[in-house]
DNA sequence: TCTAGTTACGAACGCTGTTCGTGTCAAGTA
DNA sequence: TACTTGACACGAACAGCGTTCGTAACTAGA
């Protein structure tokens, strides 16, 4: 965990430092939640069953985080830093850029659906930060003009969390392979297959095709789709 | 209404107030929860507020919906049925998919922050098939492969859906016109500018640009990607 | 008129995030 | 050493949630 202290953002109010007695501290808690979310999900995780976990009452949380929200980005954050930064030297900067989304998304898929607390913010943890730092070295480094690298990092990161959000959706409901899923896209299949023809002819001749692929594949799909559309972006402004 | 609905005399009052019942049923219960979602947010529909608009009970509505999610599940379909369908004749495909993001997008924006309840799933409902139908259509009959355009309109319904819901944040803090969101974003930038710069060099000069851009031509720059990126496929498939 | 069956719904259960006021204890002062 | 102070700890309580259960109220058929 690199636990540089950045200046927190001013415009969220902080009100204690932390200060800690023995037993109880902002990284105890992190780490407990952290551990109550791998094992029984993100719904099962109450300030009530964090505290219990550390021996204590709900209560003691709030003097370290102003309330849950601000527990779960912290706890976001702290995944972020899992993963692998990119690198601005590496040969070649798409497939770089490829690799590391790849990363990002094991990184979420291994922490259950805690990428359900990711929302469309604008990320500000310190490990968030550091990501967006070497993720911009690499599109400038590549060529692409500041405003699309912006902008680039924006589509990714919506896309990766989207697709595990999807994952996370399926492990939910019992689906944890593809093995398992695929009776569940099998009825999704045979239900477009017998809709009204006449009302839905494109649905109904698609109907094995709407289901094909497996998560990998389309994820593929999707990043190459933004990483291409990058690269066009910096050949048309060398 | 009759004019014998004068209040019952109190000594003979009965248990039940007169009050004038219309008949319950899942039209009423959807179109009362739809109203609550627009005049005070996705946050403040339960169950409880939906039944006392209605002037019952929270248990009457079980009878209609199997629970909560399954009511938003159909509200939100019902929301979706207000975009209107793309025409598989337009003259120009691309122009014709890319106004029908921005209609999209349009319609969730009209129902604040109700497009949260868009969750990664396959969508079911009635208006969703008919969606899906007609966007399938669009594409297939642009040239675009089958595979490709099931997975295109799995990418688009995910950025349309992330950016209204970033929209939808930012209502939900307050910030609801661009002016209004202005000084957060000015906020930002200053954060940005002022971090170590040896540690974070990019961020620091791109301090300015990262938040440059409004909402509208961040969607274009997402929109445009993908669409971009469907025509290549096309081609390639000639 | 009586009965059977459906629908309506108040009350209650167990849960949630959060706050209040008191309890507890370490450090500082006399 | 004895006393005071102040910050952290946390049980209890509050207001709300989704959902279930048992019964009350009404409708339709006999």
């Amino acid at each position: 965990m690199p636990s540089t202290d950045l200046p927190a953002p001013p415009w969220r109010a902080r009100k204690k430092p932390p200060a800690a007695r023995q037993p109880l501290s902002a990284e105890a808690v992190l780490s407990t939640a952290l551990r109550l979310v791998d094992r029984d999900g993100l719904d099962a995780l109450s300030m009530r069953r964090v505290a219990q976990e550390l021996g204590t009452g709900a209560a003691s949380l709030y003097a370290y985080f102003a309330n849950k929200d601000e527990l779960l980005e912290q706890l976001l954050d702290r995944v972020i830093g899992d993963i692998p930064l990119p690198r601005a030297d590496a040969p070649d900067w798409r497939a770089e850029v490829r690799k590391n989304c790849w990363e990002s998304r094991a990184v979420f898929l291994s922490h259950r659906d805690l990428v359900r607390v990711a929302r469309a913010n604008i990320p500000v943890g310190p490990n968030s930060l550091r990501y967006t730092e070497a993720m911009l070295a690499v599109l400038r480094g590549a060529g692409v003009p500041d405003r699309i690298a912006a902008w680039a990092i924006d589509q990714m990161s919506l896309v990766i969390v989207a697709d595990a959000l999807e994952a996370a959706l399926h492990v939910e409901q019992g689906r944890v392979t593809e093995a398992d899923a695929a009776p569940y896209f099998e009825q999704v299949s045979d239900y477009l297959a017998h809709l009204p023809p006449d009302e839905f002819p494109n649905l109904v001749a698609m109907a094995p095709v709407m289901i094909e692929g497996s998560g990998d594949e389309r994820f593929a799909f999707a990043i190459d789709l933004m990483v291409d559309g990058f690269a066009r972006h910096a050949e048309a402004a060398r």
